[in-house]
DNA sequence: ATGTCC
């Protein structure tokens, strides 16, 4: 399905791969982006497209000459990471529970973070730049390093997924931890310090922003990167443990090599040449998606997920959704769905089905496969998964 | 999302 130019009348079109229309409060946020006057060309919608702080989750932000730190939010470098293993369905049987707990065993989630940090972690070339950082995180670094490989909570998880061809793969969802939050939030706090300062007149006090050239600009966008590295290796250290669980239970603790690997930030900014220009491109829940980028797109707990192939599709800054998005908010589920609807909806997948999860019940979520549809001319689908463990933060 | 609400 091709993008649909949306009827809201700002200085810079708003293009949409959402099938649905958008709501008061989504359409006015996607109008206050669109009229910020250093916005590129035109503010692109994913199809998994609803309500954020500053900017919508699921759309893409090319700017020129300034960027809005709020607009790619706490979760600095949040992505998805993959393999495809040699391992085939018929290898799991009998042994998902022993996997699962060997799972939770090996990688810290939620509140929980490493009691000693491994060498791995330690020769991250990162720790030699901490002392760079900037707004006076350096008291962090301690913790920086025990949660280095370590999950998080909210939507993180970890899955081991089967494809259509029965083959076995590992995928987990994961960020930057405190340490991305801390800096973002840092800097979001200074660039609407400059906003009242300069007296700028901002539709929202979250689209506050930094301009190229000023030493703000140039401390965010140094801390960004290096959250966003962290974010990346963290998902690799992650996975490294995981893929070692795995091999411990399907070839008798000897090391594999993976058949595809894949790793992509859906919550972050690079810069990148549009329309024959160098602008600054803010995924605020989107995956790049240039035609040799491979990406992650995961559905709920109880749904499929995809990893897919992009196709360089230059009206949406070469970009794809980031999973399916919310129909509903975390309290709404929480109140409108039962343990046994939880239950049911994530039948046939080894993973907790508790009151603490409820809010992440698959009927929260749009379908998958409807938001794969609308993205048919950005993403080609390369494999099909379905979960049969998931691990929850 | 977040040593989850100083």
């Amino acid at each position: 399905m091709p993008y649909e130019k949306l009827e809201i009348s700002t200085p810079k079109p708003v293009l949409s791969w959402a099938n649905h229309s958008l709501g008061a409060d989504e359409t006015k946020m996607a109008k206050n982006v669109a009229s910020l006057p250093f916005v590129f060309k035109h503010v692109a919608l994913m199809p998994d497209v609803h309500l954020g702080k500053g900017a919508l989750v699921g759309s893409v932000v090319a700017t020129k000459e300034a960027i809005v730190p709020a607009a790619v939010g706490v979760d600095v470098g949040c992505g998805m990471c993959a393999i495809k293993t040699p391992f085939t369905a018929s290898q799991l049987e009998g042994k998902l529970k022993q996997i699962r707990l060997d799972i939770e065993a090996a990688i810290p989630v939620g509140f929980h973070e490493n009691k000693e940090t491994d060498k791995t972690v330690l020769n991250w070339q990162g720790w030699r730049e901490f002392k760079d950082l900037h707004s006076g995180v350096q008291r962090l670094e301690t913790k920086a390093m025990k949660q280095m490989g370590s999950l998080g909570g909210g939507n993180h998880f970890l899955e081991v997924c089967v494809d259509a061809e029965e083959q076995v793969w590992l995928m987990l969802h994961s960020g930057s931890r405190n340490i991305g939050n801390m800096l973002a939030q840092n800097h979001i706090g200074s660039a609407k310090e400059l906003a009242k300062l300069a007296d700028n007149r901002l539709p929202d006090p979250d689209l506050a922003y930094f301009i190229a050239g000023t030493p703000e600009f140039a401390a965010y966008w140094h801390d960004l990167q290096w959250a966003q590295g962290y974010a990346r290796f963290n998902r690799d250290v992650m996975m490294a443990r995981f893929k070692r669980v795995v091999e411990k239970h399907l070839a008798g603790g000897k090391p594999t090599k993976a058949l595809l690997s894949v790793n992509c930030h859906h919550n972050y900014a690079e810069k990148e040449l549009h329309f024959g220009e160098e602008v600054y491109v803010t995924r605020k829940g989107a995956v790049r998606a240039r035609s040799e980028d491979y990406g992650i797109i995961p559905g709920s707990m109880g749904a499929k997920s995809f990893i897919v192939k992009g196709k360089g599709n230059a009206e949406s800054y070469c970009s794809c959704s980031h999973g399916a998005g919310r129909t509903m908010s975390r309290n709404k589920a929480k109140l409108q769905f039962s343990l046994d609807d939880l239950i049911q909806q994530t039948d046939g997948v080894e993973c907790r089905k508790d009151a603490g999860v409820l809010d992440e019940i698959p009927a929260a979520y749009k379908s998958i496969e409807q938001v794969m549809a609308n993205q048919s001319d950005l993403v080609e689908v390369v494999a099909t998964l379905k979960q049969v463990v998931c691990v929850k933060g």
